[in-house]
DNA sequence: CTCTGTGAATATATTCACAGCA
DNA sequence: TGCTGTGAATATATTCACAGAG
């Protein structure tokens, strides 16, 4: 019998890899229970946020102790799903491209990059890591042939929706996105849009509301 | 006398760049007017978020027609501070470094990159992009003497916090942290924490969930 | 009539506060 | 006693629905 399938909200699925890097690192440095007001002050929630999150994927802590690390860590890998192999298709082998690929962090988390593609005929057939630069007209063969999953998008903006196409008719269902753009996909599949200059203009626009408040109270 | 400070909920402000995002574009493209309507489903939000969100910090639009797309992006951009000129230091020159400092995008939004650190003395003395590499022992002289207000981590993650402490202690108030781990840093310094292994993890957190459902359905 | 701007209603998310287990 | 797990209370965010401007 399969457990209740309970609805996560999104705020708590994008916090639960952040309590896991945080025990991933706890971990590393041998350390071995922690109660939820730690590791709450750790990630920067509050110890009943945490608590909650946790609660809607099990119950791993123990009353009057606090949770096992090396234990909460193996579940939450689990739940999230890391404990299966993935394969990732990298789309576009400029500059950003080049550094996710060889981004030593993926290697960690067993997250595979397995395929390489460009449009840019200078470019194919070079190496990058051990990896071969193909041509976007192979992504449907390859995709289908090594079981990739997942893909990652790094051309200019302008070629992100032709990538995003490509990939979805390959039977990709999630997409990161890296482009200055937002790309049109069926519900279906998931994106998620890392946007560098979205991310310094928040930054920004909190840095200016300090200012304004700083300037409004100084008179 | 100084219009009110409206208290801004983080989601408003996370959600204000990308209307701008969509607005540069249409803009691009010579469009004149978009409904909220429109701009809404180009964004994927409702329309009366994208009201809502817009009537926090004005009125913009004309009742009947819609928005004036040139005049929106241009309040935008100024209510978001883009008009003002903002200077970066990149402290890490690994090849994520490397790529930020080369992003085409940031130049648009005249994100003007004015320095580069790094601790490694085969870097140091080099040049990226017109910069020199300088050491980061420079870093409280370069960051006053250039009026740099932004930092940008792009460290291996055992040397992040230790970045962070040398920008603050230069009077840097914001960091974007391009680290897989997170920095401690004081509360009235904002902090926007982008780690690729994570957002990979999102994407496949949810992978996993629709394939569970799609598993239960079937049986 | 059309589409904005916005109070009111609803839905989500967070925090409190404590029962219950080790 | 100390800390988790969790309903209930609170706070935040989103959506509805419509008055009012052009």
């Amino acid at each position: 019998m399969m457990k209740k399938t309970t609805r996560l909200s999104d705020a708590t699925i994008n916090r639960i890899p952040l309590y896991l890097r945080a025990l991933q690192e706890l971990n590393e440095k041998d350390w071995y229970i922690i109660s939820s007001n730690d590791l709450a002050d750790l990630v920067g929630v509050q110890p009943a946020q945490l608590r909650k999150d946790l609660s809607y994927l099990g119950e791993f802590g123990t009353r009057g102790v606090g949770y096992d690390i090396s234990h909460l860590k193996n579940q939450l890998s689990n739940r999230i799903g890391l404990t299966k192999k993935w394969s990732i298709a990298v789309i576009g082998a400029g500059r950003l491209g080049q550094a996710l690929i060889r981004y030593q962090e993926f290697k960690k988390h067993d997250l595979d990059i397995r395929a390489v593609f460009d449009n840019d005929p200078s470019k194919i057939g070079k190496k990058i890591e051990s990896k071969y630069i193909l041509d976007i007209s192979e992504i449907k063969n390859v995709v289908e042939e090594e079981g990739i999953q997942i893909g990652i998008i790094t051309t200019p903006a302008e070629s992100a929706q032709l990538a995003a196409k490509l990939l979805v008719e390959a039977g990709i269902k999630a997409i990161l996105n890296f482009t200055p753009t937002s790309i049109e996909v069926p519900d279906k599949v998931q994106v998620r849009h890392v946007d560098l200059s979205v991310e310094l203009q928040i930054l920004i626009f909190k840095l200016m509301r300090e200012n304004l408040i700083k300037e409004y109270v100084n008179g």
